[in-house]
RNA sequence: GGGCGAUUAGCUCAGUUGGUUAGAGCGUCUGGUUUACACCCAGAAGGUCACAGGUUCGAACCCUGUAUCGCCCACCA
């Protein structure tokens, strides 16, 4: 065996599993071998991450639990599969391929032409999805790579084309009008993610439409108040409430009601609100009925300008709280316009062109653009006196987030999905518990959102995605489709009245402009949503809608791991997708995990350039503590956040990590005055500095219990190797040997026992930092600051060592394995190096160890190892220690000075004690004289009183009384108040009358134990002045 | 505006159906070259569990309200 450094090397030892896993194929699923062998598969399929850019350490979480629950299932005996991908990102990732092409050579997508600017995308994602899964092998996630899909390969795009097939035959697919976010700078639509609102300074213009022949008592006009001007030119109607009375009445309540309530700071200000209404009310009502009245009664009133009659309609949008109480209503450039609109029938008037000038609708204002003609209607409407007032207002504007410039809500031709029986099916799955969402709370955000059964709009202005599979075709019969098309059940055609055309849609193949003789087919341009094909991500992926083998097997998938901010988008949809393409939901399990925030508390996104790549990380303190961190730190309802900076390469000062510097891609030292390179380094000047680390407490902790493991295996492989003893032991039965085990032995395997029970549970209940925790505390508190200290002393003893080499190496064996999917390159380089000591294992059978942990079982739990009066007792054993080691602290005893002791306790006690005197030497280098009832108390000691025992350390000439008698009298204290506490609880009738008798039987010993101990010290604090004195 | 979550030691966080004296890591302090580990060991100090009510024999935990912070969704002529 080589030579075993006492730092564990992560850098070497993952470089070299990484590779062995590989070659072995290890993380290779094949559905064949599992079913021969009788297995059942556990499969999940990765969340794909855009291929916009490299992983951060949000990704890393999701991948890490992720690899934690397969390698789990893979040790216990599941064909196990974990699918990888990466998702195109329809808008995100030509957003990032355009920005840059402009940036560097400035151009747009409309230089270079939709094929070109395919091209580069495609570029852009073989570099990105190249780095992305490399990330994702640094990080030691078991992927079967063989499979690694992309949400535009030809299998999705397979898929994507039946499910939208099924869509269409089913008739769930229509056209239809769709406000959108128009970019005019860029001539795209984004999405909302993509928009920013900032408030610029702005105008709010009162404009007066006439009324058309107003009868005597009724107003010449309808006063309306706009910030857009120049919308007005598309206006279809003029809104009043239909019961403005009812408005103010509610309102009045409502703040009357509040004023009840109200603090008297608040008062002040509601009355002052409640006044300002009345007012309102005062001045308004009266005409914003007479406009309710007219709007009933049908009239009209005359657009300016355009000098178009148009109505006066009632409609609740308009509130008599705001403005004038009457609203223009513009459908095709106004969201909410647009849905009153859609209620009373008004035509749409559309007034842009896609590069932002008005169009023929506009009349004398065509081909200006729009600031402009804003500036000329403006002036144009007060030359006819019919502009009341222009007030200076700050205005909420919708901005592009990639070219800074004001979006235009534009009405665009829009596929949809209907949604109402796909909706309704997927929320079906989780109220019925096909589908259970773990934690439960986030089933209300998914049952919620698609309970509204809005409509799917699917296209997107982009060249980047499957195009929709949708064919255009004018003129044409339908006999003459029935003819050319004849025989084939895979072309679908439906006739569209609006534009009088078919619609014809293809299931497997792009039709040619000829492909109906004697017509031209025209392809509709646009794309498809980004989530159609991610919502098939589970059986796309799998082979549908080919009958493959792999859809059979691993379908459904057993647990989908994600963010929650993804649970409508993504999850909800693959439900639906799911159930509508293969009749069966896509997953029963939705584990939904904590988000990564950075040290302001904001979460790491792409966009924000916050995220923190995970390899920096791994680069200083390897992937078993990026691992062990993550995991640690994924509690059911907080979400994690992680204070990082930078490390100098140069001088290793910590560089805080701050808004700024953190996207630079180079940052300078403010000690050495040095350039390091951070993750964004791109350039190659950048790339040649020196490479900053990220750092990290929590990855620190991690890294440091990686190397604790380490160390602990290598005391035991170190003591093992070369050992007589060891060739008796290892090979044979433990009964048969009659190798005795002794208390910490029967202790150590009880509390082993219990851990693999605890940690099996936790990870099949999601609770991965409880997991993580618990092997944490009981590999270091209990394995290594008791088990093998205790075991040190017995490894010199011949007649000890063979029960404590055989139990020393099981728990280890143990512990390396139940660790293992969370910290998998360090468990698996102990496990080889064991492997070439000990190559049989296990405490009483031995059997053969895997030849790699990654296929070894997971540890069953030894339950009639589980042993509470074994605990109990080494309890006191561990009290006692911690009591010698205490005076040693406290009375300033050098390490090397041995103690002596007494231990004044009952006879079952001393009985259990003795026996663990060595130990007290080895642990505490102190030696235990007597134990009992009647033990001689040294003439001058320091004392520790416990639960059921008194321990005097013989400090003759040594003590420090003072510091003893400030320590007394503060314990004394405590139990005085603990007691006072408990007798007060215990005079309580109620108490006693009405808890349950456990409870109080407790609390009553309790109660004894602790009087007890306060006589006790109080005897002990007399015989200390005693001393004090007598001295 | 609607929904969800949080508030526990200087910092970052645990705390599993309500039940003795509320825990950990980091940081701080004291003492250590204990032949596995200084990425370590032993010990100590440090908390009115945000605030106010309520339910209960008993509340960090359940209920109501307040304050502060965060997230999601909707909306702003």
């Amino acid at each position: 065996m080589t030579e075993l450094p006492k730092q564990y090397e992560h850098k070497d030892a993952q470089q070299r599993w990484a590779k062995f896993w590989d070659e072995k194929g290890y993380f290779q699923s094949d559905p064949q071998r599992g079913k021969n062998a009788g297995k059942k598969p556990f499969t999940i399929v990765i969340p794909p991450p855009n291929v916009t850019g490299a992983l951060h350490l949000g990704h890393a979480l999701n991948d890490t639990l992720q690899d934690v629950l397969i390698r789990y299932h893979r040790m216990r005996g599941f064909e196990t599969l974990w699918a990888p991908g990466v998702d195109h990102a329809g808008i995100a990732t030509q957003a990032v391929v355009e920005r840059r092409m402009f940036e560097e050579e400035g151009k747009t997508r409309h230089d270079v032409g939709r094929e070109n600017l395919v091209a580069r995308i495609w570029a852009w994602k073989e570099q990105y999805q190249t780095r992305i899964v490399n990330q994702l092998k640094e990080m030691g996630c078991s992927c079967d790579w063989r499979r690694t899909r992309f949400t535009l390969d030809a299998v999705c795009a397979k898929a994507v084309r039946h499910f939208f097939f099924g869509l269409f035959r089913d008739q769930l697919i229509y056209r239809g009008k769709r406000l959108v976010n128009w970019d005019v700078h860029l001539q795209t639509a984004v999405s909302d993610d993509e928009v920013y609102h900032e408030e610029v300074a702005g105008n709010f213009w009162y404009i007066n439409y006439p009324v058309i022949d107003p009868k005597p008592n009724e107003p010449a006009f309808v006063t309306v108040a706009t910030t857009r001007p120049e919308t007005m030119l598309g206006d279809t109607a003029v809104a009043v409430h239909p019961s403005p009375k009812n408005v103010f009445d509610r309102f009045e309540t409502e703040l009357n009601d509040e004023i009840r309530a109200a603090s008297e700071k608040e008062k002040l200000e509601l009355a002052t609100r409640l006044e300002a209404l009345q007012t309102r009310r005062k001045e308004m009502l009266g005409s914003l009925e007479t406009f309710a009245a007219m709007a009933r009664d049908g009239r009209m009133v005359m657009l300016p300008l355009m000098n178009r009659p148009i109505p006066l309609i009632c409609d609740v949008w308009a509130k008599p709280e705001l403005g004038t109480g009457c609203v223009k209503i513009t459908p095709a450039h106004d969201p909410n316009d647009y849905e009153v609109g859609g209620r009373q029938n008004l035509p749409m008037i559309n007034l842009l062109n896609r590069d932002g000038t008005l169009n023929e609708n506009a009349g004398v204002y065509a081909g200006q653009k729009n600031m402009k003609a804003r500036t000329m209607i403006v002036a144009d409407l007060e030359k006819a006196g019919l502009l009341v007032k222009t007030e200076d207002r700050l205005i909420d504007l919708a901005h592009s987030d990639r070219s800074k410039t004001p979006i235009e809500p534009f009405l665009n031709d829009q596929w949809f999905v209907k949604m109402d029986t796909l909706a309704q099916s997927a929320m079906d799955a989780v109220t019925r518990e096909q589908i259970k969402i773990t934690p439960p709370r986030y089933a209300k955000s998914y049952l919620d959102w698609l309970g509204e059964k809005r409509d799917w709009p699917i296209g997107r202005q982009l060249w980047w995605g499957h195009q929709i599979p949708i064919w255009y075709g004018q003129n044409i019969s339908e006999l003459e489709l029935q003819k050319a098309f004849a025989g084939r059940n895979d072309v679908l055609w439906q006739w569209d009245e609006e534009n009088n055309q078919w619609w014809i849609c293809s299931q497997s193949e792009d039709l040619a402009g000829d492909a109906v003789p004697g017509h031209k087919l025209v392809r509709e341009e646009d794309v498809l949503d980004t989530w159609f094909s991610s919502a098939l991500w589970p059986h796309s992926t799998l082979g549908w809608p080919d009958s493959t083998e792999e859809l059979a097997y691993y379908y459904p998938t057993s647990v989908l791991i994600t963010s929650r901010d993804i649970i409508t988008l993504w999850v909800a949809r693959m439900a639906l997708a799911g159930l509508f393409n293969c009749g069966k939901v896509p997953f029963p399990q939705v584990y939904i995990h904590p988000k990564i925030l950075d040290k302001y508390g904001e979460g790491m996104s792409k966009s924000k350039g916050n995220g923190v790549d995970p390899v920096k990380v791994i680069d200083k303190f390897g992937a078993d503590a990026l691992r062990f961190a993550l995991t640690y730190l994924t509690t059911e309802n907080q979400d994690v956040r992680l204070s990082l900076d930078f490390e100098c390469p140069y001088c290793q000062t910590i560089v805080e990590q701050t808004k700024k510097n953190r996207i630079q891609p180079r940052v300078q030292c403010p000690k050495c005055k040095k350039e390091f390179a951070t993750q964004w380094a791109e350039k190659e000047e950048d790339k040649a500095l020196a490479s900053a680390p990220v750092v990290g407490e929590r990855f620190e902790v991690a890294r440091n219990f990686c190397n604790k493991l380490w160390n602990a295996a290598r005391f035991v492989m170190m003591n093992l190797s070369g050992s007589v003893a060891l060739s008796q032991s290892r090979n044979d039965d433990l009964a048969k040997n009659n190798v005795k085990l002794l208390l910490e032995d029967k202790w150590i395997l009880s509390r082993l026992a219990t851990v693999t029970q605890q940690v099996a549970a936790g990870i099949e209940s999601y609770h991965f930092s409880e997991v993580a925790r618990t092997l944490y505390d009981f590999a270091w508190d209990e394995f290594c600051s008791f088990y093998v200290e205790m075991v040190k002393y017995r490894l010199s003893d011949p007649a000890l060592r063979p029960a404590a080499e055989r139990v020393l190496t099981h728990v280890l064996d143990t512990l390396i394995r139940l660790l293992h999917p969370i910290v998998p390159f360090v468990t698996e380089e102990i496990w080889s190096r064991l492997n070439e000591i000990v190559p049989q294992r296990g405490l009483t059978s031995p059997v053969n160890a895997a030849e790699s942990i990654t296929i070894a079982p997971y540890p069953q739990a030894d339950t009639a190892a589980i042993d509470r009066n074994i605990e109990d007792q080494f309890g006191r054993f561990q009290e006692v220690l911690r009591a010698v080691r205490e005076v040693r602290s406290r009375q300033n005893v050098p390490p090397k000075t041995e103690m002596r002791f007494v231990v004044k306790c009952d006879a079952r006690l001393a009985e259990l004690l003795k026996p663990m005197t060595p130990y007290f030497r080895s642990m505490a280098g102190a030696i235990a004289d007597d134990w009992g009832e009647n033990v001689k108390i040294p003439a001058l000691s320091s004392n520790v009183t416990i639960s059921g025992a008194e321990i005097f350390v013989d400090l003759a000439g040594l003590i420090d009384v003072t510091a003893e008698l400030a320590k007394k009298s503060k314990d004394i204290q405590k139990l005085e108040g603990f007691i006072k506490t408990k007798e007060a609880k215990l005079a309580n009738e109620a108490f006693v009358g009405k808890a349950p008798k456990d409870v109080l039987n407790k609390e009553r010993d309790s109660l004894t134990d602790l009087q007890k101990q306060l006589s006790a010290a109080r005897e002990a604090f007399q015989l200390l002045e005693q001393q004090a004195k007598s001295k």
